[in-house]
DNA sequence: ATCACTTGCTAACGAACGTTAGTATGCTTA
DNA sequence: TAAGCATACTAACGTTCGTTAGCAAGTGAT
């Protein structure tokens, strides 16, 4: 017996929204576009949002918190830095594949939010990948790593990462799991001192 | 001494728009926006254009054009799968470095190519992660490189590769051929057989 | 001196854009 | 039964979009 949970109509905007995003970028997907894919009017759409800007900051700033909220269990893991690295790795890798959609449009359209939203989102980036940067200060300062130009290192770690919203496939035979355990393995294996 | 050349209009206007379509996207980059940045009318563009979409795709298949231009002398190495991967991968980086600008555009407004360019576009792009998957598959066939899965350490290895465009500074201290190297060295310690 | 080419303009076209105002209908709750 | 909310409509607003037509001035080659 299933369970039908109706969705009230401003989900299912966002939801849309959220496809045809990813699908034709935000600039290029109209209105009229959204409305009749959802088989109203664009008109209509404007009795349950604010604008159409408004959908993409909420697309944007729930992907934000989803990746901070995984976070947490990241802290928890203390016994080295590398196993701290695989389970960020881990979790960054879950949250992508739980939405590919939503991370997409979080990757390739936050350019299109206007002011104070775009700096508070830049902000919450740099913050984010200053954390990846710190394991690997840590690592390397333990003498667990070797020493590495850190930047160069994380965005080489986070490109590998988040490109995986791209050809990732619920149906396909790796799980999130099993793809953030190999992505760290193969970056960090070059990078273990041994 | 200095040697002036001139640039004709044309070329201006496909170096202007680059940068715009860079910076906001080929989508939300106008016409008149265009035109302002060169200090003239837009319709007077259309003396030395078709189309906007004619300069996306000129920008699209210049930099395809050069990605396989790139590879005629990764074809020359033959002295191990590795050191050809190796060749490749500086190869690519040299190209993307040499107009990130251009690379930012090649990678992320190509959907907005109409077809039949869109059809042709994506030929070429599979054509060329092939030749990356024949690397690793040969590699393996010779047992040099692990037996791993072919399409996801491709698909790992370029979006490395590919994010450089993102962060590459000329006056950085990395030259294109380190950044290569560096990359190729991370990404192919996990992999040898030793 | 003429021709061709490059470069640019003004004016305007029809289409599409995001959005607002005002109204109507039906469902749920008090 | 009334109130309030969710949902959707038609009509239209002012703006911006890519592009075309027609014309004009300057430059370099023959």
């Amino acid at each position: 017996m299933e369970t039908v949970v109706k969705k009230s109509r401003k989900q299912q905007i966002e939801e849309k929204a959220t496809i045809l995003f990813q699908e034709r970028g935000y600039a290029a997907t109209s209105m009229r576009d959204l409305a009749q894919d959802l088989g109203i009017e664009a008109a209509s759409l404007y009795s349950h949002i604010k604008s159409k800007e408004e959908i993409l900051q909420k697309i944007c700033f729930r992907m934000a918190d989803e990746f901070f909220s995984a976070w947490r269990e990241v802290e928890l893991e203390n016994s080295s830095q590398a196993a701290k690295m695989e389970k960020a790795m881990i979790a960054h890798v879950k949250v992508i594949t739980k939405d590919t959609d939503a991370s997409a449009v979080f990757f390739n359209e936050w350019r299109h939010l206007s002011e104070p939203f775009l700096s508070e989102f830049l902000g919450m980036r740099d913050d984010y990948e200053g954390r990846f940067k710190k394991i690997l200060r840590d690592g390397m300062a333990s003498g667990e790593f070797k020493i590495v130009d850190e930047k160069f290192m994380m965005l080489t770690l986070l490109s590998s990462l988040n490109w995986t919203h791209n050809w990732y496939k619920p149906e396909g035979n790796l799980t999130p799991e099993e793809i953030g355990k190999r992505l760290s393995g193969l970056l960090l294996n070059g990078l273990k001192n041994r």
